[in-house]
DNA sequence: CATTGACTCTCCCCTTAGGGGAAGGGTTAT
DNA sequence: ATAACCCTTCCCCTAAGGGGAGAGTCAATG
């Protein structure tokens, strides 16, 4: 199938899918006379897996490493797991940063009393030190 | 004071002086004869305020703006902490994104074994749907 | 048969917030 | 004089595509 069809196919854009060809990270067949790109079925399972991947937080290249797992039969699922548990720790990593941000913002906007005056915690809290 | 100077003071690398000055976010004298940028104590004192708006997740513009009310001794608070209270609602969204992610894919990596067989339930559930 | 509209191709610039490094000029210390 | 730093501009690089120009292709209709 052509290029818009397999991106529909696999809920992605047509961009995207050219990106993925460029980075021969889903390398679809050429037509010899269009040029057009054209789309196996497992072409599309591929992409379908590879933006599954992408909304779970991995990075293309760590996707490009999922997929060569995907498409090997014999892979240890212990190689899988652990880039999984990379990926959470990441994951925990920003969390945790994330949380003490709010806090430290939230101390900051709760302080300040948001009306017509300039007086402003917030202001002061990110002029100090 | 030279940029380097500036740039410990401000606890910034050089490379993001010039960068500020470039867009025109904190902008030092440039000295006649040598070409050099001078910074004052109020430079450094905006660089300081610019570097913890950004440890504190605002982008280049947000801090723009809350530059302009750091400098407008007429502020109405109510402004500083429009956008402060947004940039919360910022962290929360994404702060939910990442939970509903970390739960998910810990819900995939519990299933796995994680040894040297193949059967691989993250895989799986990166490939269906 | 020709045209029209939808699709496809490549190529190039744009995004964030700077980092890396080259090439060239200035100042200071040995 | 020469080395060791400091400064300048200029250009390319990052991740993951998006937007759009200009040109070729395909299917259906008048």
């Amino acid at each position: 199938m052509k290029i818009g069809e397999a991106a529909s196919a696999a809920g992605l854009t047509v961009k995207t899918l050219r990106y993925y060809a460029n980075i021969r990270l889903v390398t679809p067949q050429i037509s010899e006379e269009t040029g057009y790109r054209k789309y196996a079925e497992t072409d599309v399972a591929k992409l379908k897996f590879v933006g599954t991947a992408r909304r779970f937080n991995f990075s293309i290249e760590e996707c490009r490493e999922l997929l060569g797992l995907y498409e090997n039969k014999n892979r240890p699922s212990r190689e899988v797991k652990k880039i999984t548990l990379n990926k959470l720790d990441d994951i925990d990593a920003k969390l945790a940063e994330l949380q003490k941000l709010k806090q430290e913002l939230q101390t900051l906007a709760n302080a300040c009393d948001g009306d017509d005056r300039p007086n402003c915690p917030i202001i002061d809290g990110l002029a100090k030190s």
